[in-house]
RNA sequence: GCCUCAGUGGCGGAAUUGGUAGACGCACAGGACUUAAAAUCCUGCGUGAGUUAAAUCACGUGCCGGUUCAAGUCCGGCCUGAGGCACCA
């Protein structure tokens, strides 16, 4: 085997030292914005899961520089995150000096790959200088109205005494101790990213995210269409309004149901008779997790509302009330108007509790299940014998004409909640003033650094160790100078993660988070590499953020990233995903050491379609190797011509298309292949001239940066790869002179044929005609049909 | 339950978008080289029948049907698996 370790530590040193891939704007030349999403720096180091995407990234950002385009390719780190703060809390050590550590490794490895990163641009999010601006930008939104505090309920361990987030309380038990987690009501900072979700849909129109991916988040987003009705209380002199979506189902609404945290029932306590049993419901659905509380498995509980009774307003019909935990607060009003003809939940409840079921569409059978399916209306008054459609929207207009609901557009998507009670993240630079209320921390001032603190564990209480520090949290109001108290919260994981493309273009900025001329060059991310885990969360929250900046006229455009790609997963060798506790994890740098950064590389653009999940096989890295050997033997056989000879002409010419469609396209492993069978041609003809041998190292050079340097350098080329512009190709000498021609009788295949390209069709008919074979089943026969499809095939149907 | 995606040799996967199913690689088997092994090179490799060897034939892309001269690809109905969302009114 070629000497690879001495090859690429040698090129990558050149790479380092001539600056190779550093990038500066220019506006003569083309822009392409290369984005891969930045890893965490764990502890675990580099996995081949990140190989493979860093390196697919790679191969695109050298493809297009060959190609002309001034590419941007960075490189940096989500530093900020909840491991650290782990090993932080049980070593009291600050999570800055692991993190550092960690980052140390992470770059290390990502070197060893030969990426083409300009690393004059890395970044990590959990540096004062980096999240200065994420800090600024936060006050961009207070400023804006965009960011509030309310009381929300948070899930919270009464044991470690801390809030949790919705990962680390999976199955309603703490991830750390197991115990039961709890609802706690706190007041957290909160972005109004519910106002965004429209915006959030329609942008998706002009990017080329994709398909699979936007419906993820406009799934996410949930949008419905329906409207409000409000239902009068009989007893007092108040209404309860619901969100329904099938306000034409009205005449069948038999009973309400209001969510357990309704603020109704605290609000009439007095005239509630059966209050206690109310309270005790709501009691119980407090301590159920969300877990117990969604499963739909279970049967539906509930209590009538003893002394309120609702008019339902189309037939003033009375109605009773309940209180079960199958409606949210958190979605729509709250409340409910239950139909249980036609609504499986309903249904199930109104079973249970023996209300009135009255259908009010045609269809199904009502003693069995609810009938959820469309029909005409029936016992509905003005909708009778209107279909859907007719019905909703006569139903609007009369809820409108009499005042009792309006249309409306219902979102599942949430305001964001942007507070932690957590060390390891940016501080949110607001601070508390008894006379000015909350404002924000002048841009002077920023950043609000971290300080050290004694222990990183949240407080008893569950506040943010930064609670404990006097010194941080006693300061003055930027306002009127009065003493005031600092925010102790910090922003969550996800806040470096929303702007850290638009840092790259101008990551040495110390005046601005970038500057505009750059911001112009750069535009949008042309290509944008990720997982599928990412979909809705992370890439909601950063077209958010930056859908908000370009409102501000701070960034020129509104979508971020044009197109956005997913990627699949690199699996362990038996399909199951790689684990720490399997221990089945695959080392990249142990790879690295046995096989070399180019065969690694290789090997996990061939592994599979990159889209697709792949299993892990050292056996298939060992034949990429083993291609790269082969490789490197051919250069014994290269004669010192200097043309495309006639014997490969043709491979060289459908290779450098092939190769070329196939790395735009993102089929890496096709062009692979394609590279494999160039070679074994070559070899097959026993000649490769100079010129030939460096088109094709040329075209392996995105996927093996470093041996296909060596040799272009061994041939004796003084231009190094990476500065010469990809090959093209003839067009003309793609063609073949001819083709094996196939002829069908009733559709199976009977023989082939080699004949000219030129062959007309009248020809091909008349030679299927000849071969023995096919004259074994028409002999005799009459023919009905006879289609040629130029180029390829004779197909004869006979009788 | 809903949404999204997938199902092709012993294995990873190709298939110009309706036109020769199995490219390329791995594994395996046989051979060459070698004292031997490794490495390398050559040959074979979907299943079955057939033949000294071929030719050739049948079957074959999760299952059942359909459209078509022609289906891995299109249509209808299932089955299985993966991921996401989940009492969303």
């Amino acid at each position: 085997m070629y000497n690879f370790k001495n090859i690429e530590k040698k090129w990558q040193e050149i790479w380092e030292k001539k600056e190779t891939y550093k990038v500066v704007e220019d506006n003569n030349k083309k822009k392409f914005y290369m984005l891969v999403e930045f890893p965490y720096p764990s502890g675990a180091g580099l996995h081949v899961g990140h190989a493979r995407c860093f390196t697919a990234s790679d191969v695109q950002a050298r493809y297009k520089r060959a190609k002309g385009f001034n590419v941007l390719f960075p490189f940096g780190f989500d530093s900020f995150g909840n491991p650290a703060e782990q090993y932080a809390i049980k070593n009291h050590e600050h999570p800055s000096i692991m993190t550092h550590k960690c980052i140390d490794v992470f770059r290390n490895q990502a070197k060893s790959l030969g990426l083409s990163v300009d690393w004059s641009r890395e970044i990590s999010t959990c540096e004062p200088e980096y999240y200065k601006w994420t800090q600024w930008q936060f006050i961009k939104f207070f400023n804006a109205g965009l960011a509030y505090k309310d009381e929300k309920e948070i899930n919270w361990c009464p044991k470690c005494k801390m809030g949790l987030s919705n990962e680390d309380s999976q199955g309603g038990k703490c991830v750390r101790c197991d115990t039961q987690v709890e609802k706690k009501l706190k007041n957290q900072w909160m972005l109004r990213m519910k106002d965004y979700s429209e915006k959030l849909i329609d942008g998706l129109e002009d990017t080329e995210i994709l398909d699979k991916v936007k419906t993820a988040q406009i799934n996410w987003i949930g949008k419905s269409i329906g409207a409000h009705v409000d239902f009068k209380i009989k007893e007092i002199d108040d209404k309860l309004t619901v969100f329904t979506t099938r306000c034409d189902t009205l005449f069948g609404a038999t009973f309400m149901v209001i969510s357990p945290e309704h603020p109704i029932i605290s609000k009439y306590e007095d005239i509630i008779k059966n209050i206690d049993m109310v309270k005790k419901y709501q009691d119980e659905a407090k301590s159920k997790s969300d877990i117990e509380r969604t499963d739909m498995t279970k049967e539906k509980t509930g209590v009538k509302i003893d002394g309120l009774t609702a008019i339902n307003p189309v037939n003033n019909k009375e109605i009773p009330i309940y209180i079960s935990d199958y409606v949210l607060m958190g979605y729509g009003t709250g409340a409910i108007m239950a139909v249980p003809a036609h609504d499986t939940r309903d249904y199930e409840f109104a079973k249970k509790f023996g209300i009135d079921i009255i259908p009010v569409l045609e269809g199904g059978n009502i003693e069995k299940e609810a009938y959820i399916e469309d029909g005409v209306h029936i016992n509905s008054g003005f909708l009778d014998g209107l279909n859907k459609e007719e019905a909703l929207n006569k139903m609007y207009k009369y809820l409108e004409d009499n005042k009792i609901g309006s249309k409306f557009t219902n979102y599942k998507l949430q305001d964001w909640i942007f507070s932690r009670q957590r060390f390891w993240g940016e501080p949110i630079p607001m601070v508390h003033c008894d006379k000015c209320g909350w404002v924000p921390v002048n841009e002077e001032e920023l950043p609000v650094v971290l300080p050290n603190v004694e222990s990183y564990e949240p407080t008893k209480d569950g506040e943010s160790p930064l609670s404990l520090l006097d010194d941080f949290v006693n300061t003055t109001c930027p306002k009127c100078g009065a003493p005031a108290k600092r925010e102790t919260d910090t922003m969550p994981n996800w806040a470096g993660s929303c702007w850290y493309f638009l840092r790259y273009m101008d990551a040495n900025n110390d005046k601005e988070f970038a500057s505009k001329d750059k911001m112009n060059y750069w535009g949008q991310v042309d290509l944008y590499d990720g997982g599928m885990e990412h979909a809705t969360r992370h890439l909601l929250y950063a077209r958010f953020w930056n859908i908000f900046l370009h409102e501000q006229g701070l960034v020129p455009y509104s979508e971020p990233f044009y197109k956005r790609i997913a990627h699949g997963m690199i699996l362990a060798s038996d399909g199951s995903k790689m684990s720490k506790s399997k221990g089945n994890v695959v080392d990249p740098t142990l790879m690295i050491n046995e096989y070399g950064a180019d065969a690694l590389r290789l090997y996990e653009m061939f592994i599979g379609d990159y889209s697709k999940d792949a299993a892990w096989n050292e056996d298939s890295l060992n034949g990429c190797a083993k291609f790269l050997d082969r490789v490197y033997n051919l250069s014994n056989i290269v004669t010192d011509e200097d043309i495309i000879s006639k014997e490969n002409e043709k491979i060289i010419n459908k290779g450098i298309k092939k190769v070329s469609e196939d790395i735009e396209n993102l089929k890496y492993n096709t062009a692979v292949s394609t590279l494999m069978t160039m070679l074994n041609e070559f070899n097959a003809n026993k000649k490769i001239t100079k010129k030939e041998y460096r088109i094709f190292l040329q075209l392996l050079n995105p996927f093996a940066p470093h041996i296909t340097e060596e040799l272009n350098q061994m041939i004796g080329f003084d231009k190094e790869l990476s500065t010469i512009s990809w090959p093209s190709y003839d067009e003309s000498k793609l063609k073949d002179d001819t083709y094996e021609m196939v002829v069908q009788v009733n559709g199976k295949v009977r023989g082939k044929i080699e004949v000219s390209t030129d062959t007309t069709e009248e020809e091909m008919k008349k030679l299927s005609k000849e071969i023995d074979n096919v004259k074994n089943y028409i002999d005799g026969k009459e023919i009905v049909k006879e289609v040629v499809v130029p180029k390829k095939l004779v197909s004869i149907v006979v009788k």
